[in-house]
DNA sequence: GTGAAAGCGCTAACAT
DNA sequence: ATGTTAGCGCTTTCAC
């Protein structure tokens, strides 16, 4: 591992550990000769298959804790062993929304003996790309995804299996997600409830498959519906705030609005960083209430998504494809949402 | 990988496939079946190394491509190749700390063509030991851990190459921090400028090793030397927001503070929200300092930690220690930090 | 109950 | 310029 391999002769190796180096693996046949048995038996061992002595048993145990080994976990699966890793593809963990659902995902995961290989794309889709093939380059078992649009064609063309979060990559790849459309109304609602008149929709980026168009569906239906005002205005969500900052104040100065609708709850915090100085702050809301801005922004109305549902649901369906490879999922699992925030005024 | 062992002959294997379930991995063979070449061959054009003529290399090429083939990362490890993988050990991904520092460890790492492994330990003992085995079983080349105290035994077991942050594991591992003495020295003398004549202090848990002892000890070293009172609890940091929320509050009804210092920011936001309509709200102060809270909080009083360089110096040793086993590098790596927030009045 | 040996996918001599 | 083959660490028949 150390050792440049052009020279790494066997004498090599031990010069190096004989000065006390020692960073050669230790691997089974070391605890077999240590013990003073096969290969054979300290796999066995090691899996607790097959028929062991109590006394080999303790020997060969003796063993591995005494040279502080550890099987290699490139040779089981080699031989055909799962990997019994799980991969994860997400924007960014710079928003609580995904921090949180990773970490969800991780605990469910963690339960199950299944260990996680994070990939961050920061919305690049070349970052998305390689991730992904090295992922099926690692063998993971599957994979549970926020896919960015622009690589859906490399998600189709893999045999692994895959659950997607909230976004719809191909009819054959299940999707769990909260009901934006649902949510949308939601907010649109609480515009109405609220007597607001002249109202500004500040939406992400409109990228094809953006969970934000159901929400911005839904709002537009009841306020339209409603015959409320509106206003519409693209962010480019995945920028940095402060040029998020700049844009958004650009978009608030167009009229007076209100109420401000954002399709994400950093966006919202950005807003209403902007708003609170003016005589009559509008109402802003966010959406998707991770238990991050419920816990420091509790004020804040938004939309919560269940990210401990949908993170469960997600290994849920994941597993179940893993170990029933056959099996019929359905296309799309759609949870409920809730508004949340301070109820009364604004 | 997908057929249960037990009964995975390979007329069954190939039954299945014949049914259209393509999930047996393509193998090296395949390609180079397919290319009509020997594995050798289709070796060298994956490593790109030795001679191959152009044609070879077009037909191997085509053939890799058309059975969507990726290289089996555990076989290549097996044969004593680096895994180019990181093991990356924090306690949690909630405080955006984290989750900033692992973005940046990751962009850093990434860029040198490293893949990571994160673990988060949830601050549960038991876990952390067995994510570091799995480092170790998984051959990562090295480990950037946030430790916590009570697994420094496995850590010196460990024959990887570790760099730690913010916690001193041993003097053999090299630990990268912002200056945390410093740092408080800052909080204090800003208290002192604002003219605070009551200051209540609220402290993370004392655990051995937590960097809050450096900071607590800057605070405390400055408000004595101007003969400033204070008061000190202590607020187990890594508890639900909810629960910090609740004995925030009875420590901050002890007495009437004028200000209160926090040891970290989340601890910082819960006591503004509690303070905020006090009639003369208190002069909150945090600790860390990260992109988002700096984002999102602009305001707050805090230490910025320098987060991009802490990464880039860890990456960085980690990557000289895991190419130059023998090199001997510093004990402690100590990086300037700064104060932020409104410059002004409180 | 335990050992010997084949083989997983790949790389790196060594042949040719 | 390309093929043959041994062997990485492990599991798993198959013998004993």
């Amino acid at each position: 591992m150390i050792f440049h391999s052009s020279t790494a002769l066997p004498t090599e190796a031990e010069k190096y550990l004989s000065i006390g180096v020692e960073s050669m693996s230790i691997t089974i046949k070391d605890v077999a000769a240590k013990a003073g048995v096969s290969v054979a038996t300290v796999s066995r061992v090691i899996n607790s298959k097959g028929y062991i002595s109590d006394q080999t048993n303790q020997k060969v145990k003796a063993a591995m804790i005494e040279l502080n080994y550890k099987p290699n976990i490139a040779a089981r699966t080699l031989q055909g062993k799962s990997t019994a890793t799980i991969g994860i593809i997400v924007p960014s963990l710079e928003n609580p929304l995904y921090s949180e659902l990773f970490e969800c995902i991780e605990k469910e995961l963690y339960k199950r003996h299944f260990q996680t290989l994070l990939c961050t794309s920061n919305n690049q889709i070349q970052k998305e790309k390689n991730y992904l093939s090295l992922l099926e380059a690692n063998r993971v078992e599957g994979i549970i995804s926020s896919s960015h649009s622009k690589v859906l064609e490399e998600y189709k063309e893999t045999a692994l299996p895959i659950i997607s979060f909230d976004r719809k990559i191909s009819s054959k790849i299940p999707t769990v997600r909260g009901d934006n459309y649902a949510g949308g109304k939601m907010i649109a609602l609480e515009i109405v409830k609220r007597h607001k008149k002249n109202v500004l929709i500040l939406s992400g980026s409109k990228e094809d498959l953006s969970p934000g168009n159901d929400r911005i569906k839904g709002i537009t239906q009841v306020l339209k519906e409603k015959r409320i005002s509106f206003t519409t205005a693209a962010l480019p969500f995945e920028r940095a705030p402060i040029v998020k900052k700049e844009l958004a104040k650009k978009a608030i100065n167009m009229d007076t609005f209100d109420a401000i609708i954002c399709t994400d709850d950093l966006t919202a915090l950005i807003v209403c960083d902007l708003t609170k100085k003016l005589t009559t702050p509008p109402l802003v809301t966010g959406y998707d209430g991770s238990s991050f801005i419920r816990a420091y922004h509790p004020e804040l109305v938004t939309i919560e998504q269940p990210i401990q549902e949908i993170s469960e649901l997600l290994v849920e369906l994941l597993v179940q494809k893993v170990e029933h490879p056959l099996i019929e999922l359905e296309a799309e699992y759609v949870l409920a949402v809730k508004l949340v925030g301070k109820s009364e005024f604004n």
